[in-house]
Order: C-alpha cells, then sequence, then structure tokens
DNA sequence: TATGAATGAGTATTCATTCAT
DNA sequence: TATGAATGAATACTCATTCAT
C-alpha cells in the first residue's frame, strides 16, 4: 500500500516532536513558564539546545504548540462531558463550565501558557498568524457548548456571549486564586465555588 | 524630643526610597513587569545600578514595596468609598466590591505584581516573612468591607468568607480577561460583567 | 570506447557541482561572502546542508571553485578583448588592462573572492595546494596579456613585472575604492581614473 | 585648583579604555578582523566579556574607537612629513603619499578595519552618525595635503581631487597586493612600485 | 551614600560539519 | 546520493549582584 519506510519516518519525527514538548512541559512545571529557557528543555529532552531548531523555528513555536495541544485537550474533555452529560441545557451548561475548570485546576501551567501568548491580543513574535489564529479558535470552541446550551434556554446572542464570558472569567479567577495559593486565605475551596457559581447561575437562569 | 537629626535623615532616606518606588512604577508601566530591571528602574530614578543596593536589599524587595503601597492605595480606595456610600449593606457590598474591582482596571501592573509575588503561595527570593505577612494582611484588609457588609446581612463567618472569595475571583478573573484583551471575544466590557455579578448577588442574598 | 556509463555519471556529477556553484555566487550577491553559509547555499540549490558535503569537502572549497570559475571567466574575457584589439602592444595593453578592470568592477564579489581565499599568501583550510597554485596560475594568466603587450614593447623582464604589479595593483585599489563607495568622497569615477591611468602609462612608455 | 580625584579617575579610566583598545588591535593582528570576538577581545585584555561594556556600547564601537585612534596616528604621520619636508610642492606631494603608504605597510589591520567600517559608505550598525561623520572626516584630512600640494602646483579643484583619489587607489591596491602576499608573484616590492607611481607623478605633472 | 567597574551566569539563535538511515 | 537529525562551539549582549573607592 503505502511506503512503509514514510509513514515510519513520519511517525518517528512526531515522536521526537512529542519528547520536546512532554519535556517543555515538564520545565514549565518545574521552573515556571518565565524560567524555561531553551537550554533547560532541551537538556530536560536529552537534546543539545541547537538540536531543538530542527523540531522547531523558535522557543514561541514550542509554546504555541505546548498551548495547541493543551487546547485539544481540553476541548475533548469539554465535548466528551457535554455528550455524557444528560441531555438538558441546564446539565449540558454544568458540564461544560465545571469540566472547563476542572481541566485548568489540574493544568496549572497551560492556564499561564494560554495568558502568556495571548497577552494583548496580539500575536507574539514567532507565532504564525495562522497559528495565532487557530488557538483563538480552539479557545473559542472549548467554550461554545456554554453559549449554545444558553442558546437552548432561549437567550440572546448578546446574554449567551455575556453570560460565557462571565463564567470563564470567574474560571479564570477561580484558578488563579487556587494556583496562587490565595484561595487559602478563605478556608474554602475554589472548587466548591465553582461548582455554587455554576448552580446559582442555572438557578437564575432557569428559574 | 527626639533627636532632629537622625528624624532628619530618616526623611531624606524616606524620600529617596518613594524616588526609587516611583521610578519602578513608571518602568512597569513601560515595560511590564517582566521586562523591568534594576538598571532600568535606577536610570529612571537618576541612580546608578548599584546605589538602589542602599535602598533595598533586592530587585524582589523594591516589587514588595511597590505592592505593599499599591495595596495602602487599594485600602484607602475601598474605605473612602464605602464610608461615602449610603449606609446599607448591599450598598457597602456594592462600594467595596466595585472600588475593588476598579482599582485594578486602572492599575493593571499592580495586579501583576500581586500575583508575581503571591504565585505559589510561597515567599519569593528576598521578601521577608515579615513583608510577606504585612502584604496578605493589607490584602486581606482590602477585602474585610466586603466581609463585613455579608456579616451585617445576616451571613454567618463561613458564608461571608465564602462569598468574598467568589467577588474576589471573580473581580480577578475579568479583569484578567480585560487586561489580555480575551473580553474583547465576547464583545462586552469586563465593568459591566462585573456589575452585573455584584447586582445578582445583591439580589440573590438581600431577596 | 570508454564506458558511457561512467561518462553519463561523470557529466551528470559536473552538472549538479555547478548547480550548487550557482548558488552560491547567487547567495555571495545577496548576501556578501561573509554573510554566506553552507545552509543557505545548499537551499538556494534545492538541496540540503549535508548533501553539499558530497560535492565539495568544505566551505572554502565551494568557494575556491567559484573562484576558479571566475578566474576561467576573467582569463577568457581578457584574452578576447586583445585578441578582437587593434594588434599593436599599446592596443593590447589597453584592452588587457581595461577589460581586467571591467570584469572586478561588475562582479564585486569575485575580487572580495579572491582576496579571502589569498589573504596571507598562504592557503587557508579546505583548499588543497593543487587548488591553490591552479588559482595563482590563473590569476597570473589573466595579467600575463599585459606583460606580453609591454615585452612587445622592448621592455625587460623586470620592467614587465614591475608594470604590471603597478596596473593590478592600480586597478585593484580603484575597485576598492569603488565598491566601498570611498570613490564617491573625490567626486570621480574609478573607471575614468583607470582609463587615465593606462593612457598616461601608454604615453609615458610609447613616448 | 582642580580636584585631583576626579582627575586621577579619569586618567584610570581612559588607561583602561586604552588597555581595551590594545587587546582589541592585538586580536585583530592575530585572529583578523572577522574572526575577531568580544570574547577574544576580553580575554585578551584580562577581562570578561560583560566587562568590555563598561567601557564601550557594542563591539562596532571598539572597532571604531580603534579605527579613530589609528586615523589620528595616520594624520600625525602625514603631517610631520609634510612639516618636515623641503617646503616645495612636488616634495611635499612626495612625503605626504608616500607616508600615508608607508603606515599603512607597516599597518595592515587599520587598513582592513577602514574598508571594514567604511562599507557601502552607509554608516554600520552601533557606529554613531556623529562617530561616522568624524571618521570619515579624519580620512579626508589625512589625504588632504596631497590635494594641497597639487593646487600649489596649479591644478583646479577637478583635477586635485582626481589625482588624489588616483594616489588613495594607487596606494590601496599596493597595499593589497602587499598584504595578501601577491606582491610575490612579480618579484618586485610594493614600496618601490608606490615610490616609482609617485615619481611618474610629478614628473608629469611638473614637467 | 553613591559610583562605576567587575563578575559569572545567562539569553536565543546560528554555524560547519558528521553520520545513520 | 541525499536527507534530516545531531553536535558542540560560537555569537553579541544583558542581568542581578558585589565591592573598592
Amino acid at each position: 500500500m503505502t511506503e512503509p519506510r514514510t509513514t515510519r519516518q513520519d511517525a518517528v519525527k512526531a515522536l521526537k516532536r512529542e519528547l520536546i514538548l512532554d519535556a517543555a512541559r515538564q520545565v514549565f512545571e518545574v521552573e515556571g513558564l518565565e524560567g524555561a529557557s531553551i537550554r533547560a528543555i532541551a537538556r530536560q529532552a536529552g537534546y543539545t539546545a541547537g538540536a531543538i531548531y530542527f523540531h522547531f523555528p523558535s522557543k514561541e513555536a514550542i509554546y504555541g504548540a505546548v498551548l495547541d495541544e493543551s487546547l485539544d485537550r481540553l476541548n475533548a474533555a469539554v465535548r466528551d462531558a457535554v455528550a455524557t452529560a444528560p441531555d438538558t441545557p441546564p446539565d449540558r451548561l454544568r458540564a461544560a463550565a465545571l469540566t472547563f475548570f476542572a481541566f485548568y485546576a489540574r493544568n496549572p501551567r497551560d492556564l499561564d501558557l494560554g495568558f502568556y501568548l495571548f497577552r494583548g491580543g496580539l500575536q507574539p513574535r514567532g507565532l504564525t498568524d495562522t497559528l495565532d489564529a487557530a488557538l483563538n479558535e480552539k479557545l473559542a470552541a472549548s467554550l461554545a457548548p456554554i453559549g449554545a446550551a444558553l442558546a437552548d434556554m432561549g437567550f440572546d446572542d448578546a446574554a449567551c456571549r455575556a453570560v460565557t464570558a462571565d463564567t470563564f472569567g470567574h474560571a479564570v479567577g477561580l484558578l488563579t486564586l487556587h494556583h496562587t495559593g490565595r484561595i487559602r486565605m478563605f478556608g474554602c475551596s475554589a472548587d466548591d465555588l465553582m461548582r455554587g457559581y455554576v448552580e446559582a447561575l442555572v438557578g437564575r437562569l432557569a428559574g
């Protein structure tokens, strides 16, 4: 059928790419986003710094690829949760919002990454316009089920967008409090607060 | 009385400290938090890099001092707003929450600063335990009027803390969306959303 | 006869060599001599960097080959000009000197190349002794018609060599002034000056 | 009178600057101009690479300073030679041209430096407009005595400029042949040829 | 107090060359 | 032949911090 050599080579290439992205994720975890360096990522991946440039054209491109994969996983998680939930708008709203929150509660650096690369709304150096657009689209897609559930509850477009933004904002804020440890000041869990926010929302909208 | 020479020297010393902190704030404004350097701050203040170390033990200490003053201004703003507002718990709640939000909407770098220094919940290098504790206390104080209003509305301590955390979180999240430009995806203003959040809260609690 | 397969392979090999040398010339033109890199040359030739090493043992060897071909073209140009000129010693002298000059006025990188590879009089790394000797011989050949014309005018060997060196030097100097833009300081053209030099020479020698 | 401390500090500063410039000159001598690096210069001067930047803002600035001093020495040499020579235009012409030549015969790297920094006629990065203008002016000044002698011989401005350019060119060309060793092909000395050129010039102009 | 020089570790990226495939 | 991955050394320049003066 197809040439096995090419396919295998492609697989090896993809594997090495993943190896570097894994290394990057590990470095981000330990050193934080700003503390990471090409050298550190290369070392973690078992490479020389220069070797990285055969797989990615720049440091920012690595960041972009890590974020891209992260958004894919986020999207899959949200989609799955919505599909599995009871098929009522409030249940889909709950599933979408809480899965979004849970994803970033478990992957703190991915949130940093998102805001690092998205800051100012301008694409940073090294991120091609196409990648930047793709990332934006993926973020929007991960929030779309929230808007869809709201639309099914009868709200107009403006209201859907506003409530989606509000929910996104609430999640981001609680996650920030959680990841910086500030939530401890209040003796309560970010998770519970997010749940409470969503229940209040559903109650208000459905009631 | 006390020795005037010492007092005058102290005043001069404090003045120079302020000069450096002003310079730091200006550099933060222009270069961002991560882009700032001791040399840039020194230059802006009319000093040499080395001279800074007579006034602050480290770069992080400057950050801490800027944050400290920022929290003082935040506290004053919240206190004033609450004192000026009609003396009913819902009005005090509104005043406290919206003033908190407005402060960081106007001072984006101060928010960065807070989360930069508070990240991980561990005190970063250069920040003494005392300063760290003081900063925490001031942050708590700036949020206290929210809790106080809630207490006046009859809620127990746990509820007060939970709602305060929730409001804090909502503000932080919307501010993040605002400052990173993500809010534009939704075609609505962070300010309006915050107002909406507070009204919903008051409606729910008072109703 | 000879084995046709080998011959065809040789032809293909030579063709590919030429392809690479053309690419090198184009890169030199655009990036300059020091700005050129094996990768840039390979890219221009439609190759990978590593592939170049099947055709040339080193970067300097490519330089050498480009220079070699350049000297062949120079030789041809000078020979043609002398052959075409009226068959008197002064006319042959004019033709040879001015053609030499014109060649490098039109091909600035080739002059750089010559002095890059010939600097110090020691063969640089990557240049075999044989290639170095060949290059020297070709340079000498391109100047030989000048010496020959002088000899025909009755000068002894030492005088011929001296005047040839002087003319070579004058051309090189004016070309340097031309290519670096310094000639502009004087508001005159290198070409006119070269012509003037040759006329004065002819006048002095013939007179 | 004046503050000795300031004066001494200035002297120390100037000394260290010279130390670095000396180191740069030595590196240029050994490694050539393109092979030189900030690290190599720093090592030669007994410094760390970073330390260099307290004395010079960039690598090109070092090049500029070395060239600046070189041109000062050249100017002094030419001026002295002209002042010492018999006070006739031909003698002054001889003195100026041959001293110019002799200077660069003894300081080969300084010639490279000049053409490196002056290439294209555009000031290279790191060279301020003021420095670039100053260097240009100094080069012009070093050639001015040639033009002055010619003017005294009765030539108009255009002729003076043309002959100056021609002489400059001749010197540069012979120096290039000398420094690259090409002059050996002809079995004669660049110095003798330069002398011969000047004598022919004087003979032609004065005759 | 303040300066200015110095350090040493750090930054992303490029390069000629080698080699397994 | 040709590729693509890899190396190891190199590049100019910046940084927070220290210290003699």
